[in-house]
RNA sequence: CGGGGCGUGGCGCAGUUGGUAGCGCGCUUGCUUUGGGAGCAAGAAGCCCCCAGUUCGAGUCUGGGCGCCCCGACCA
């Protein structure tokens, strides 16, 4: 490609709306345009990169025998009604109708599609495995889009889909899949690590991600320096030293206008971990006290799991007012009969505990959980902090923020039951598929590499990614010998089918130079008037050393430096 | 959905007590220049987000919308 000729529109400036440094970058180096919240162009450069991260991809699934179709992003109301997820997608689903006013949705993902193909092929145990993937556009009406092209409401992914007969084929195609995406993020050049997650809307019986350590991550991960325990905040956690509880006879207090846990703490003198949080939420329309020690943070995630549902809210004053009698910030299960109690573990046995006296302007103290109310069910339901003791081996846990860019899942026959997805086995039986679901997000990998790979000049592309492996740089194109010197190399680069890029454009040095650390080339060839004064041409490595040798060299010496950082390590 | 900020040539921004819009970058043309975002000269380019008001007169004041960004909530 000839610079002159190519659509590279760079930015000096950072554009205002950009914050991450990987947004910025995109914007400058010309590789993407915003078309409205959440919603990107791909100019080509961008679009290139992204071939090379699709290339990579497209490699190691079939490499671990997963085989490549196309699904619509178009697809009925029905299905998604089959599952629930119709309900469950509630607003993050681009919803519209046909000319008959029928129903249909954009995919935010293709479980259902997938499965609605399987039921419908009548599957032997014999076919099984099998593992179908795709690269295609989702959509997703985020709630607030952000970071560039990393939370989007139109992206990219690779998702795949297997079938296994048992549990065991599950197991074995879900570890083919982790090794690939260890693979392919490898291949992209990426920091990377793999947390136990959280399966959410997806269902199933347990679920991987693959992080990228960001001060922007939108995931908080418990990780375990010591023995590799590593989870999203999602669902980790820890073992907290086991409180000391004073026991004593239950009593009322005043406590007027003191609401917050700080407060009420700072009135009566006592430490925020000796205060009960009270909240009252309502799961599937029906109050329930959930319970969490003061000094604790309640974990939604960790909530919707013991609720059993996604169905559930804070209760309004109103509501509040109504189970309990009094306002939020005096309220607590004691006394309070017919409403489901749900409590955070470390609650179990604790006494000595302060909580609302369902008493305008009182709180009660001394509350013993084992007498003075009847807990229905305990569960880990509170945050893990930061330096608290790993579970497994009881050194510091350090939460990191983390930008998700894989999610594996253990689906086990969530769709194929609600679908009647079937395959009939050996014994002329029909049952349900067992199933995997494994995303990757095409544009967070591009975004995610410029975060790990850039310095104050741009982009610093490996290899592996770079839209173009090498710019020939012609320092004045109104030199006739510096054309004919990069003329010759640019064509001999281009007959290796070597990605290269020749600056033919009418500029100034210095100009190129930017030009091309910005957009973040991993390999230089200068072809100046100082150069070729010695009879040698440059060949600079982006942010790194710089080598002279006469042109006729040059192609040899390019090749060379691809092929070690291509495959790094041989 | 709560909180904050911003909408003025393609981009980054300025615009005073209300008086008919400007700077830098970029773009076009010419000349000079050519090793880290050149200089001079001449140009083109603006529904000042939209709609209503107030006013002789609104980029500026008032009201109502819309859009975009950030923080939180939410979220494979």
């Amino acid at each position: 490609m000839r610079w002159s000729k190519a659509f590279i529109p760079t930015l000096k400036e950072d554009p205002s709306e950009a914050e991450m440094v990987s947004h910025k970058l995109m914007l400058r180096s010309g590789m993407v345009r915003q078309l409205t919240a959440g919603v990107y162009e791909y100019l080509p450069l961008g679009w290139k990169v992204l071939l090379k991260v699709t290339a990579i991809v497209r490699e190691e699934m079939d490499r671990a025998g997963a085989q490549e179709l196309y699904l619509p992003a178009l697809c009925p109301a029905e299905i998604w009604q089959e599952t629930g997820r119709w309900t469950d997608f509630g607003d993050e689903m681009f919803r519209l109708k046909d000319r008959k006013q029928r129903d249909y949705a954009l995919c935010p993902t293709h479980e259902e599609v997938i499965t609605d193909l399987a039921r419908a092929q009548k599957l032997s145990y014999r076919d099984l495995p099998q593992n179908w993937y795709q690269i295609q556009v989702k959509f997703r009406d985020e709630p607030r889009p952000r970071s560039g092209v990393l939370r989007v409401r139109h992206f990219i992914m690779k998702d795949a889909y297997s079938m296994d007969r048992d549990q065991a084929g599950l197991d074995a195609s879900y570890l083919a899949m982790k090794e690939a995406y260890v693979r392919i993020f490898t291949r992209c050049g990426l920091k990377f690590f793999i947390v136990g997650a959280s399966s959410g809307l997806m269902g199933g019986s347990g679920s991987q991600e693959f992080m990228v350590a960001s001060p922007s991550g939108e995931d908080s991960c418990a990780v375990c320096q010591a023995c590799g325990y590593a989870a999203n905040s999602e669902v980790a956690c820890s073992k907290p030293a086991a409180p000391v509880y004073q026991d004593g006879p239950l009593e009322e207090v005043s406590t007027p206008e003191k609401r917050t846990v700080e407060e009420v703490a700072a009135f009566l003198k006592v430490p925020r971990s000796q205060l009960m949080k009270s909240l009252l939420y309502m799961a599937d329309g029906q109050p329930v006290f959930v319970l969490i020690r003061g000094d604790d943070e309640l974990n939604e995630s960790k909530l919707q799991t013991a609720l059993g549902t996604a169905a559930f809210r804070p209760a309004t004053p109103e509501e509040v007012q109504k189970a309990t009698g009094a306002s939020v910030g005096f309220i607590s299960p004691v006394r309070i009969s017919g409403v489901r109690i749900i409590a955070d573990r470390l609650l179990q046995n604790a006494a000595g505990l302060v909580s609302g006296a369902n008493k305008d302007q009182h709180h009660l103290r001394n509350i013993f959980v084992g007498r003075d109310l009847k807990v229905d069910c305990f569960f880990d339901l509170r945050s893990v902090k930061n330096g608290e003791p790993c579970p497994t081996c009881g050194q510091p846990l350090a939460l990191t923020q983390a930008i998700e860019l894989g999610h594996i899942f253990k689906l086990g026959t969530k769709y194929s039951q609600s679908l009647n997805a079937t395959f009939t086995d050996e014994d002329g039986i029909e049952k349900p598929l067992i199933m995997g679901s494994y995303g990757i997000g095409i544009e967070r990998i591009a975004a995610c590499v410029i975060e790990q790979s850039h310095d104050k000049d741009g982009i610093v592309w490996p290899l592996a990614l770079a839209p173009y492996q090498v710019v020939v740089s012609a320092l004045n194109v109104n030199n006739p010998e510096i054309m004919k010197a990069a003329e010759g190399l640019y064509a001999e680069l281009a007959g290796a089918r070597i990605d290269v890029l020749l600056d033919d454009r009418d500029q100034r040095p210095g100009f190129k130079f930017k030009d091309a650390d910005l957009i973040g080339i991993p390999l230089r060839v200068t072809v100046g008037e100082k150069g070729l004064a010695e009879g040698v041409v440059e060949i600079k490595r982006r942010g790194g050393e710089t080598v002279k040798l006469p042109p006729a060299q040059a192609k040899q010496k390019v090749q060379e430096l691809l092929s070690v950082e291509l495959f790094p390590g041989k």
